[in-house]
DNA sequence: TGTACATCAGTGAACGCGCGTTCACTGATGTAC
DNA sequence: TGTACATCAGTGAACGCGCGTTCACTGATGTAC
């Protein structure tokens, strides 16, 4: 493992448990067994070392599941895929959430991070319309209602995943396994049969 | 307005517009228009002004309607009510999440925090079971189905309504109030109805 | 093979800076007689 | 009313500290002949 991939996920991991605000460089260096002026010759900067973390330290888990969805469409239940789908999101958003939330103490490190996923055509939003297409492509195949709007769906569900991955972290109530799976599948079954 | 209320102003504004990182004694001051020192007649110190900032300066209006919501039970359509707390919903969500999502950066403040939430009954879990509430009751009345489980519900609705917040700080795309109405309409909609 | 030099990842110590905080002080206002 | 003192909100200047960053340096490894 090069000296690089070391710094990146000491840094990490220094972000994730200490927060972005005692992510100093001395932290960094001294969870990765480097000297802090090591860092400065693989990253220009400390908001270089930052930014390479977003981008290469983001796991990418739930955007492959969701790009394999168009070969979903029409197999199996709709209600069974967006259960699949909304136990991969609580999962990836109870990991990446406080990140990226912490990007909000510092405007100007979100907005290079935010330039940086615009040119790779990434980002949280990327999420919602990728499983607004399958939703879409699936109501072409008449499983969905005429009338429902695809993204609004997406945004129910998904919404719902990452308000628990919020709640998890702020109420500091991580909860098991088996809850997330259960929480899922009745987020699932809401959605598809609705209140009334 | 008092001195302290002066202050109290000046740190939300500045946390809000610079980030909590930039929210530093000297910005905080100047914008208030006293010197760093009088800070310190007001407040013991920084954490000190920063979780009244957080107590004294998150708007309760979606807490005030939530808690009104009980009046509403059997009155008008569901889907209408669901309409309105998610217009409410997303204006405070908007207004929030900046400042709690700065938190994550500094989880000794968060945890204050949190602790100081715990002794009024508060934090954002709250605003779900409230809702949760008022779905609970209208089930009761059998103008819900008796499968669905409010919390659940409460979580779609609202989980959206965060995510909306999320995304547009997130991607600095604010939105007019007349496609914020539109989105809360169809969610409300989609809700209540159901995909299939 | 031995020798002289080049390269380069990594270091220890120092740097200037901005931060939160404290201190002795000021000057306006209130109060007792 | 005038005088002497108490109170107290607010200040300017200084403080030590930890931060990000840079510097001259080391020592291991590779390379030419």
């Amino acid at each position: 493992m090069s000296t690089r991939d070391r710094m990146l996920d000491a840094a990490a991991h220094v972000m994730r448990t200490r927060g972005l605000a005692r992510a100093t460089t001395k932290e960094i260096a001294k969870a990765a067994g480097f000297s802090e002026a090591a860092l400065y010759k693989h990253f220009r900067d400390k908001t270089d070392l930052f930014l390479a973390v977003l981008s290469e330290r983001t796991p990418n888990a739930l955007a492959a599941l969701l790009g394999g969805l168009q070969h979903r469409v029409g197999q199996g239940a709709v209600r069974q895929t967006l259960e699949v789908v909304a136990r991969a999101a609580i999962d990836f958003y109870c990991h990446t959430f406080p990140m990226a939330a912490s990007l909000f103490s510092e405007p100007q490190l979100l907005a290079a991070h935010r330039t940086a996923l615009r040119e790779r055509n990434a980002g949280p939003q990327h999420v919602n319309s990728a499983l607004a297409g399958y939703l879409a492509a699936e109501q072409d195949l008449g499983r969905i209602r005429p009338g429902v709007d695809p993204e609004t769906a997406a945004a129910l569900l998904l919404g719902a995943c990452l308000q628990h991955a919020f709640l998890s972290h702020f109420t500091d109530q991580q909860d098991d396994n088996d809850s997330t799976s259960r929480f899922a599948a009745s987020l699932a079954n809401t959605l598809t049969d609705g209140l009334i």
